[in-house]
DNA sequence: ACACCTGATTTGAACGTTCAACACGACATT
DNA sequence: AATGTCGTGTTGAACGTTCAAATCAGGTGT
């Protein structure tokens, strides 16, 4: 009837519990003979260990906590959902599994996590969505709950975190762009405060000081909040300017989708290029800066569980991965 | 150091474990002022039970699996995340979490749930991207796994499902255009054998045939594989066609995507209606069939943890939810 | 022949919870 | 006065696993 367990299995082999518990974690110390014998019996009963007497035995329960968030209204599809599936798929490689759950906000957040862990559902927790200032990392650190985050604050020398290098990114896109030829090439970003926006403003900004073509790019630097409206509002003012640009990086694909609304509208010669790689991008034709997101997953995985006992404990708490460039017609030469 | 448990708790009040155990789980067996005292011990301590425990002792994880799956790699970003939040969501409300798994192919996830149920880590399952012919129920009803299916497979009398009523979706989109004024309403979905897509082309031919427009729309009713590419093709022949439509259903918005850059490109004019309401039918002003994903995740739950013991057990196993139809600039009256 | 080690296996205990059974006093019933 | 019943509280046991300590047979060395 219900599933067998390991006395089941010791009765058929005619050993003892432990000895069947060796053969599963120890097989060094168990005569050959003897675990050939067990290892029958477990295949005949289709033995799985119980995972949930383990957790309580090792007061482990080998589960990661992620809040799963509602899709913002605007957005075209973040990268949450890639995210979170290389995610798990990191997980199962390190024989974890992740406990979604959700939250009302960062504080609601971390109260849940302590719910969880205290109730020893989870081991840990990882983040996403970090701003700077964000009170989780040190919520969870007062609590001593493990966490890593996807994402800096600005204070992280105290925690495992994994980030994207966005200046990297939107730098990468300049390079692109100039090697077309384009030699105006504004940004158009969201305000200055969010970390993330910022580290894009500056990715876009020193490649364009390293070509000399930073001066008179004042009025090219435009900002406004991640939506397809101002997204097509600010292409409206960047194209009615009397020295127009020839091309704009994007700090989302949200924005670059609005500009290149007003682009089509008006049958402008625009080059674009988003960022993210959202799916839209694609339907759009949009180039745009991809996140290397599975790298991401197994980089915060391992960055959460620590560093593997019997290696020097001293490693980085944080680590940056390169983003990567995919061009497609919205920035071809013309 | 570690959590507190029922005996720390019961130290502090001067009682026995159990009594712990019953001011949380049958608070009118213990006297009033017993349990007053108890209930300050646990609020000092800051008490909470141990699902690990529990789950032991009740042989009951409340946890419920769920298969994350790789995003398709041509789809405008799925319902599958919004779909995932509303479970979240809705098992919070039943006191559930989500175990997030992942699987190579259907056979594999059978498997998969298989492990995690044998070893106790999940209670049941919630299957997404049912199709006709679909294995996993089967399987699932063989291994007397609980298992509650998004979407009908055709054979499906014999275990909870919950399915969007996919033709009244594009009834309604019919509806819509023949009030709009259209008479030439073509159908642009992919090819027969998949039970969503005949669904979505039975609800259009039906509308169309209630309205007398069925004649002589043979021409108008086309199919490809799930593309940007190829709604893009499909629309090039309906334009191309002596009598060409004045508006079009697709069967999903990437279909519907691909038809609108068509039409785009060549000014021409065509109503055009989506499915699923994807973050990019916002972006291209497609009109579009939402699906009640929320309604649909606590339809789920409930339809997962079975009958309230209490309740009649004879309950209907199938419940079908109606879309709503979200109208936008694509299929305005000219 | 004795103590001593080594390898293979077994038994006891514990993780934290809740069900089941029991104990005890107060009060009602006959 | 003996018996029953209810309300409140206790202790024992069990869920399935693995760590720690104990057991036992089979050598090895002196």
């Amino acid at each position: 009837m219900h599933p067998p367990t390991v006395e089941d299995v010791a009765r058929a082999a005619g050993v003892s519990r432990q000895t069947v518990s060796n053969v599963l974690n120890a097989p060094q110390r168990v005569r050959p003979e003897t675990r050939a014998r067990v290892e029958t019996a477990i295949e005949q009963l289709g033995y799985r260990p119980n995972r949930v007497a383990q957790s309580l035995r090792a007061a482990t329960s080998r589960m990661i906590g992620y809040r799963i968030e509602p899709m913002h209204p605007h957005a075209l599809g973040s990268i949450h959902d890639r995210f979170l599936h290389a995610l798990a798929e990191a997980g199962r490689a390190a024989d974890r599994h992740l406990l979604l759950f959700t939250a009302d906000d960062p504080q609601d957040e971390v109260a849940n996590v302590q719910a969880l862990h205290r109730a020893g559902a989870i081991d840990g927790v990882v983040l996403y969505g970090i701003q700077s200032g964000d009170p989780r990392p040190p919520g969870l650190r007062q609590l001593r709950i493990p966490f890593a985050a996807f994402g800096r604050t600005g204070a992280d020398a105290e925690h495992p975190w994994v980030d994207i290098d966005n200046a990297a990114g939107t730098a990468a896109a300049v390079e692109h762009l100039v090697t077309g030829g384009h030699r105006r090439i504004a940004f158009v970003g969201y305000p200055q405060g969010a970390a993330v926006g910022d580290r894009r403003a500056d990715g876009w900004r020193t490649a364009l000081d390293q070509h000399g073509l930073l001066d008179g790019s004042h009025h090219l630097d435009l900002r406004g909040e991640d939506s397809l409206a101002t997204g097509s509002r600010l292409a409206e003012v960047l194209l009615d300017h009397p020295t127009p640009p020839t091309a704009v990086v994007a700090a989302t694909d949200t924005l670059a989708a609005g500009v290149l609304r007003t682009v089509r509208q008006r049958h402008a010669r625009l080059a674009v290029v988003g960022f993210d790689d959202t799916p839209t991008a694609g339907a759009l034709d949009l180039s745009s800066v991809r996140q290397p997101i599975e790298a991401v997953g197994h980089a915060m995985i391992r960055a959460l569980l620590g560093p593997v006992p019997g290696e020097t404990p001293g490693e980085p708490t944080g680590q940056l991965l390169a983003p990567e460039l995919i061009v497609r017609a919205s920035s071809a030469p013309h």
